[in-house]
DNA sequence: CGCTTAATTGATCAGGGTCAATCGTGGTGG
DNA sequence: CCACCACGATTGACCCTGATCAATTAAGCG
């Protein structure tokens, strides 16, 4: 119903490597790492695969979800550059990672990050704190999904970004309504609805779809009850 | 709306010492614990407060909850025996924890388990793990909340129960039906309905309001969609 | 035994889902 | 350069699940 055709396209290159002049303060994992780039539209891992690594976002972003067996789709999350993720309890993955946009990623390998971490106990602090940040993310996301109307969601999400995005008044969306109904636990069509009651009420302003211009900040606010 | 009266009676009595014979296997927080009696209803803390702590629960159920300013509750998760609870990023909680039933708990200052793990690269990864737990569990909640129906998550729910439970087909629910609904994004009108109709068709049987028996746990599995 | 609070049940309503048609838009090829 | 195509997004009509409002019923508890 609302599952979402896998592209896949993409052999992901990888490029053996340091990470480069990337700014991310005094990082032991540094060593570690393998750059990867992935196409628009991939699988980067899938639900039961083996998890023996996990990434971080260089560039693009990333969507993690879980499915149900009639392919009801819930996004978790999307990654930006600087979020870690695919770290995960035990040696199967608990949810899925696809690509939304072109993306870099570093990649890391569980072992070696292991040995690392033995040797020195602020690795393991430094990824205490990654998964912390996931888990605080995914608790206010239940609320969302829980407790929360479909303008309430839409609003949230459109500040979400915008609290990400450089220029806070201008979202440019790299994902479908599509994604956006899975992250929000809505159908495609509540989603397009909502946004046009948003333009109709002066709320926002859609340039094309991928580009939202929020023109009443301090209101988008008030109907995400923040 | 959702919300729920706060009785908070019982001054929490706290006893000082070790944490006696508890089975939990080979773990270095032993020593840094204090033991806390909270007597049912009780806030153990609250969204904003200090979170110099966190607590490991002993005997009974606690839930951890968020809320929206106009009260709309969720509960996250419900915690029994040896789960961990209470660690949070930075310094300020990011949920609030209440007592469900009577309750025993462990406390854990941080500053003490911060200079335990400085020494013991074990602790961190111990904390970790549960992190990860939680996160798991999460994620598993969210899918629920965005894209299960109601029969679909008081089902889950249900089986949920089973699995910690010593007698698998006979679930004891510490909690009220207000709980069950701000656990699964319901109202507590539909929880009751749904029960009736689970009764209705056979699948449980209840037994006064907090006990239910499981009677055809393949089928509810089938309605769980697991 | 009566009082209070929780739970059930019924009637009605509405938010958001479903189904279907139409509109854009960007890419392709004549 | 433009017509066509394909896919994503929008819009409309209608429906259904679960919420709301309200009235009973059951269950603890002093």
């Amino acid at each position: 119903m609302t599952a979402q055709m896998m592209v896949n396209t993409a052999g992901a290159r990888a490029y053996t490597g340091s990470l480069g002049g990337m700014a991310e303060a005094a990082e032991p994992l540094r060593a570690a790492g393998t750059v990867i780039r992935f196409a628009q539209g991939c699988e980067i891992f899938a639900e039961g695969d083996d998890s023996d690594v996990f990434y971080k976002v260089l560039s693009g972003v990333v969507r993690v979800c879980k499915f149900l067996s009639d392919g009801r789709r819930q996004i978790e999350a999307f990654h930006i550059a600087g979020d870690i993720f695919g770290m995960d309890l035990g040696d199967a993955r608990g949810l899925s990672a696809e690509t939304v946009s072109e993306c870099t990623l570093v990649c890391y390998r569980r072992r070696q990050v292991d040995m690392l971490a033995a040797k020195d106990e602020a690795v393991t602090r430094h990824l205490l704190h990654f998964a912390m940040e996931n888990l605080a993310h995914a608790r206010g996301h239940c609320l969302l999904l829980g407790r929360r109307s479909a303008a309430e969601k839409l609003a949230v999400f459109l500040l979400e970004w915008a609290d990400r995005s450089t220029e806070p008044a201008i979202v440019h969306l790299a994902m479908t309504r599509q994604d956006i109904a899975d992250y929000l636990g809505l159908t495609i069509e509540t989603v397009s609805r909502t946004f046009s009651q948003f333009e109709r009420d002066g709320l926002i302003a859609l340039v094309g779809t991928r580009e939202v211009h929020l023109k009443k900040m301090a209101a988008l606010e008030h109907v995400a009850a923040r």
